[in-house]
DNA sequence: ATTCCCCATGATATAATATAACATTACATA
DNA sequence: TATGTAATGTTATATTATATCATGGGGAAT
């Protein structure tokens, strides 16, 4: 949080109070939240509750990189390392439904390169595994 | 298209008239469809076209492999490759919209790994690449 | 200090995507 | 023929997302 605050300061970008209390209320949640229960917290922190609220908040911290969209989802998750650009990959649990980052520097190399080898230039990678994470898998 | 048709057979799974039609739909196209852009070609072709009648098809044809979800865009394309069992990753053209897939027998192996190495026990991944595909960028 | 502009927010409406639920039909087979 | 299962028909509605236009607030230039 703190590191947000910094990084929107030092970059002059507006962290207004619903984006900030949308991050949070991402941030306290380990599995991705929807837009539309973000909306139900912040009418229920006292916010305007219209669906542009929330999607223009989204927008702005999807867009900076404090939040990533889960696509096969339609959720949305606190990003575990703002500011820094990567290339996320996201362990989802069938269990417990919580969604967790790997952050991997670049993309898996041996991905690129199969791509790369077909000719395409990839300019941006989303990838998204699902399966059990190692809490739930210990029970 | 034969192919499928024989897999069906081989199986004892429906080809009906309605999900052999959504898959050659598909078929024919480079960029993903949208099931309410289906639902409108099926009309064309004389369909029944309420929205269950187009999901319900993509259902089957993305439960048997033989059509893929982009979850990225929430639209469909035919597999490449129908019935293998497969970690498919997707090449998505943001110049001429055109989805392509790159097969690859197990997930590339080095993102597996850094899974693996968190715990994950990964059961499925979805991999979409944004970029220019190679006729886009010979221009 | 005033004007201007830009950006964010307010507010309403509607578009686009997806599913629930229940009725009906078709077809294999007991 | 009776019966069960899977597919389809049909209506309604849930869920996700955006377009559009109006209003407000705060900094920069004059």
């Amino acid at each position: 949080m703190k590191n947000i605050e910094e990084y929107c300061k030092a970059k002059n970008l507006k962290l207004t109070p619903v984006r900030q209390k949308v991050f949070q209320l991402l941030v306290k949640e380990k599995s991705g939240l929807g837009a539309y229960r973000i909306l139900d917290l912040l009418r229920e922190a006292g916010f305007n509750s219209q669906p542009p609220v929330a999607y223009r908040a989204l927008d702005f911290l999807v867009e900076h990189g404090f939040v990533h969209k889960i696509e096969s989802q339609n959720s949305f998750v606190a990003c575990s390392d703002p500011g820094e650009h990567h290339s996320p990959i996201f362990m989802i649990c069938k269990k417990c439904d919580s969604v967790s980052e790997a952050t991997v520097s670049v993309p898996a190399s041996d991905l690129s390169e199969a791509l790369m080898a077909t000719g395409f230039q990839v300019e941006q990678t989303i990838i998204e595994a699902e399966g059990v994470c190692s809490t739930c898998a210990d029970k």
